[in-house]
DNA sequence: TACCAGGAGAGCG
DNA sequence: CGCTCTCATGGT
């Protein structure tokens, strides 16, 4: 028996906001795109439907809904982008990549999800992760109720329910060899449920070796968590896409280190250096070709 | 068909 | 350390 509820709206007021974009770019893998343009998905459990508008985002929950601070809160709408655009640094790469998407958002998501998902990301593509994460949400999230009318909605099922799973169930979700890990971090999560609420209480190099600590987690999914689920700004995520684009945008003459490129993302690119990756890393794919949104341009790059 | 994917960990010298 | 190999599976 389906559950049915009335239907709540509200719409955010913000001034430039890339909907599709933020929700397709690769920080969030649980929203989809429909045929009428309006992308569903669920937060903190709850089934949402967004919509962008001039100068706003509407969203659409099942009601009643006592208050919004939740989704504004994981749409990150109240951020001042003009000011984070000025805290970027003044070269042209910058000025490329956030005229190129100057309503690229980040999102505030829940740390467990974050951190389960971006544990499926590894060597893996983003079309790719999303469907894992679609599988794993339809077969074990716990169905959101929606209003009449509408496909039913899974949220992303919590570390309880995927360390009681066995590996092979994981495995059947084409997640492949991050099984393990998954199941081995969900149940260290879940043998100590405050667990990922206190790191939100460390400094980010405490909060990023206790990430690191979770089987699966590196560096990279590590600064990930940071940047999408605890707001940490000087998180830089280097992945292939961004060790290519600061090598080619910033290093051309020669093939810098990847020690190199470290230092520079961690001092080059301000109080914001996050968000500016967010942007490099979008353009970039972009310009490969590989991001949803817009007509994409296929230019292949080539790093000899 | 090859090569690659928002990497990480283990095993080596 | 720093390097290489492997991991599972689908996209391009």
């Amino acid at each position: 028996m389906r559950t049915a509820a009335p239907i709540a709206s509200c719409s955010f007021l913000v001034e430039r906001y890339d909907l599709d974009a933020t929700l397709s770019c690769g920080q969030a893998f649980n929203w989809e795109k429909q045929p009428d343009g309006t992308w569903t998905g669920t937060v903190s459990g709850r089934w949402v439907r967004l919509r962008s508008a001039p100068g706003s985002v509407a969203a659409e929950t099942a009601g009643p809904v006592a208050e919004w601070a939740w989704l504004e809160h994981y749409l990150q709408a109240r951020v001042d982008l003009a000011a984070v655009h000025a805290s970027f640094p003044a070269d042209e790469p910058m000025r490329a990549a956030v005229a190129g998407c100057p309503g690229l958002r980040l999102l505030r998501q829940e740390p467990w999800e974050c951190l389960a998902s971006f544990i499926l990301s590894s060597t893996k593509q983003i079309v790719q992760i999303r469907r894992i994460v679609r599988l794993l949400c339809e077969r074990y999230g716990a169905p959101a109720p929606v209003p009449s009318g509408e496909a039913p909605g899974f949220g992303f099922p919590g570390p309880s329910v995927l360390a009681g799973l066995a590996e092979a169930d994981l495995r059947a979700c084409q997640m492949g060899f991050r099984a393990r890990y998954l199941r081995e971090t969900a149940l260290a999560v879940e043998a100590d449920a405050g667990l990922l609420d206190r790191i939100a209480l460390l400094p980010t190099p405490e909060a990023r070796a206790a990430l690191t600590a979770f089987p699966g987690v590196g560096p990279k999914i590590a600064d990930c968590v940071l940047l999408f689920a605890y707001g940490r700004q000087d998180a830089f995520p280097l992945d292939v896409w961004m060790i290519r684009a600061l090598g080619d945008l910033y290093f051309p003459k020669r093939r810098a280190p990847l020690d190199r490129l470290r230092r520079f993302a961690a001092t080059h690119f301000g109080p914001n250096a996050g968000f500016a990756q967010q942007y490099i890393f979008h353009h970039a794919r972009r310009l490969a070709g590989r991001a949803d949104s817009g007509a994409a341009a296929p230019t292949p790059r080539t790093t000899p």
